[in-house]
DNA sequence: GACCAAAGCCAACCTATGTGAATTGTCCGG
DNA sequence: CCGGACAATTCACATAGGTTGGCTTTGGTC
């Protein structure tokens, strides 16, 4: 029997924190799924200033560009442990359009990540440090919650606040700062590398988030 | 003869300066591409806070996207008079594959934006006013002469200082003092709706633009 | 050629956030 | 239980850039 490139089990990887899962420039004939841990993208000026331009959490396609560019452009680094599943282009080519990691899943988490940018590129822009920072928050949780990660209003977060800092474009000590205030209002607790929100919708607020509208009842069960 | 949708002539469209190429949300059936003028993608806040996401300049496709989801999702307004080619998405699925406007073209512009915006998000985050706008000014002047555009380091300079605030993220007031230092120390010159770069080299420095290998003897003419 | 709005310019003052450096807390491995 | 490393916290001080408001120049239109 010929193989079956769709079907054929995938290629399972792991990562310690710190590691890489791509640097500048390598060649990528594959785009990873993120099973468990936290990666980030970012961008380093020889004066160290750095910058993280993506966060890739469980769930994740981890830069599904590659599928079109053959190429990873910016480094990728572990934030923690990291496990991954490595999708061949070739196997992904080979999805029917519907199916998980077809073709047309993953253009769609293109177009999610531009529609993201979009998002930060205001946020740095325009956003002081207190909105761009309870944004993030909100932005972390519903992404988390959509993966089904948070439980009663806790769930984890790897993130230090020298990681926070480089996301938002604000230095570490601010981040202190602001954190402080978040928990002295009730907000958000973050402790212990987990996170609480006591108000998402006053972090909402705070963070300029749009709310979203009630949850209808479901139809049917 | 049946219908020959690759060669069918498209239609062309003008704005005025201020008018809208786009609202939020609204159904797209075709990709513009940019014949003369520019315009600007941007996102407001309900207090007035605006910025830029993205500059459209002729020759640019104006939002790619559109091919793969069908409807815009910010505004976008034109910033000069401007002229543009209607590319409905039929006409572009039936292009060969390296023609002018085929598919692959297109998600070529794609992935082009998506790496401007790793810039962008790095430029807001981590970069002085100051480098700034170096950098957007040395990335501008770059996209025009790719264009032709460019005559003895003259280039046609459509955009207001209020324009540039809403761009890099600062305030029109700051916008005026960055620039009058960059007149003073014999950089770059803005007067009048033209640019005149006097020290392309400096510029890029002072932008942290990594400065582009020496141009090599082409083989033949 | 006069008029008006928009764009540019300027100065005084103010504040959000950065910097540097020291202190404390936490967790992990031996 | 101890030491080391990394993370969080604090404080005093510095500064880039924001704000307000007024004035001037420019350019398009009647």
């Amino acid at each position: 029997m010929t193989q079956d490139m769709t079907r054929a089990p995938s290629q399972v990887c792991t990562y310690r924190r710190h590691e890489f899962l791509a640097r500048a420039d390598e060649r990528k004939d594959y785009v990873l799924r993120i099973e468990e841990g936290w990666a980030a993208q970012y961008r380093l000026l020889p004066d160290g200033r750095r910058q993280i331009i993506t966060l890739f959490l469980p769930g994740d396609y981890c830069e599904p560009q590659w599928l079109l560019q053959g190429r990873a452009t910016l480094p990728i680094v572990a934030l923690t442990r990291v496990r991954a599943r490595m999708l061949p282009h070739s196997r992904i080519q080979a999805r029917a359009p519907h199916e998980e990691d077809s073709m047309i899943r993953v253009l769609d988490a293109i177009l999610a990540l531009l529609r993201n940018r979009e998002k930060w590129i205001f946020n740095l822009g325009r956003m002081t440090a207190t909105e761009r920072l309870c944004n993030l928050l909100c932005e972390l949780h519903s992404r988390l919650a959509a993966r089904n990660r948070v439980l009663q209003d806790r769930c984890a977060m790897p993130l230090t606040q020298y990681d926070f800092a480089d996301i938002v474009g604000i230095s570490p000590v601010h981040v202190n700062r602001v954190l402080q205030t978040l928990r002295g209002e009730g907000l958000v607790d973050l402790k212990g590398r987990w996170m609480q929100v006591r108000d998402l919708v006053a972090l909402k607020r705070l963070g300029e988030v749009p709310l979203d509208p009630e949850p209808r009842v479901p139809r049917a069960a």
